[in-house]
DNA sequence: CAGATAACTTAACACCGATAAGTTATCAAT
DNA sequence: ATTGATAACTTATCGGTGTTAAGTTATCTG
């Protein structure tokens, strides 16, 4: 009924040296079933089907389904991350650049939802971004350790707040409490649409706008 | 290992008529079991166990697990009803009203954060729940319909909008898109903390006043 | 050509939510 | 007091899940 994820030369198996391709593979095809039908109703033999492989050969590559789904969402991450970069090379008024890069985090969240559930609401966050401070030294973070993306988007996030202070801007609370704030509105923001992705909200790109001038208006002193 | 969960006299078959004593035997063991254990941890079987019926018996009661997270997501709201009510007998500029709604919401959930989660940050969510409108026409809703408790506990907050629209205050946005706001600003803050309670967050009552300011002023046009 | 071993498969386990079909206790009416 | 209806259950089972153990096969190295 849904053969058509097929993958080239399937039924051959991976020579010596060849593992990695397979595991990659097997992302490839978990990101589609997932995106597709969602983390429960995709199950380890299926991603198998597709793989063209059986089902316990996923686990050479992952340790568990969390595993595959915890590398899915470090890649997802890492393609915010880029965004952001670009985000930062640009020059522009702080201010601005806290709205774009406000805009830009809701836009991502709401275009992989299931990726921003597992990292941020799953409440399983893997310790090791939990534990982890804010103000989150970015460059400490081992950008390759799985579960680690997300932490070094949200310690960006926090890092435009640091710039704003810098460049000599009155906000209503100290900087740590401001960013956290402005963070905890967008957060509720895609964590309510997310979460209740039936429910008749107005209009999405209205409540977008309207948050975001309601963060930033309650936060930085307006002259 | 954890049989301390025991219900009275087990054992015992219901008489005649006094079936809907079993179904509040059910949704008492599945509140604890899903708080200690979660939504996926917690099956059919074991809260059969605690209540000491065979596990098809629930289906007397419930059509499936769904509808058994349903009610108790119910009787969740409720009890948040019941605190809201208490602020709404109390005459109060609607401002003033509009703070101290919110202040209740904030501490109902970092009082219960387990409930809260279940409820609002799961996932698990009821299609029920989510499918319901809100502008839920509050008279009209029967109390006992389940999934009806989270459309009166929206709309109680609508309420309040449009009470303050009626003394006379401008609002930024119409009042559903203004409640949607509101409503977000202060989820993103409970669910921030209830999700990541270790994190080095700046001091809370700061957070939650700071965050009722910044709502407030960004939704309310202040003369 | 002979191990060694990476890359797999088959079989199975313990569990899950849910259903079908049978059983038992309790009641109302005779 | 007996009967019959039926509410309140139980047992057995289904098709599915994630995961593991143990065996197989193909490829590379010496």
């Amino acid at each position: 009924m849904e053969r058509d994820l097929s993958t080239a030369s399937v039924g051959t198996r991976k020579r010596r040296g060849e593992g990695h391709t397979r595991r990659d593979e097997i992302l490839v095809a978990a990101r589609e079933l997932f995106l597709r039908d969602g983390y429960e109703a995709t199950t380890i033999r299926r991603i198998a089907d597709v793989v063209g492989v059986s089902a316990p050969a996923l686990y050479l590559y992952f340790k568990d389904k969390d595993a595959i789904m915890l590398a899915l969402c470090d890649q997802t991450f890492r393609s915010l991350n880029e965004v952001m970069d670009g985000m930062e090379k640009q020059q522009l008024a702080p201010i601005e650049r806290l709205r774009r890069c406000g805009t830009a985090y809701i836009r991502f969240a709401l275009e992989h939802p299931r990726q921003y559930w597992l990292t941020f609401m799953s409440g399983n966050t893997p310790q090791e971004i939990k534990k982890r401070g804010h103000k989150p030294d970015t460059q400490s973070l081992d950008p390759d350790a799985p579960g680690s993306q997300g932490a070094i988007a949200f310690g960006r996030l926090m890092g435009i707040f640091r710039e704003i202070e810098n460049s000599g801007f009155a906000l209503n609370y100290p900087v740590d409490t401001a960013a956290e704030l402005v963070w905890m509105c967008l957060h509720g923001l895609v964590a309510a649409i997310i979460n209740n992705p039936e429910f008749p909200w107005t209009r999405r790109d209205v409540l977008i706008e309207g948050m975001l001038d309601l963060a930033v208006r309650g936060v930085v002193k307006m002259p």
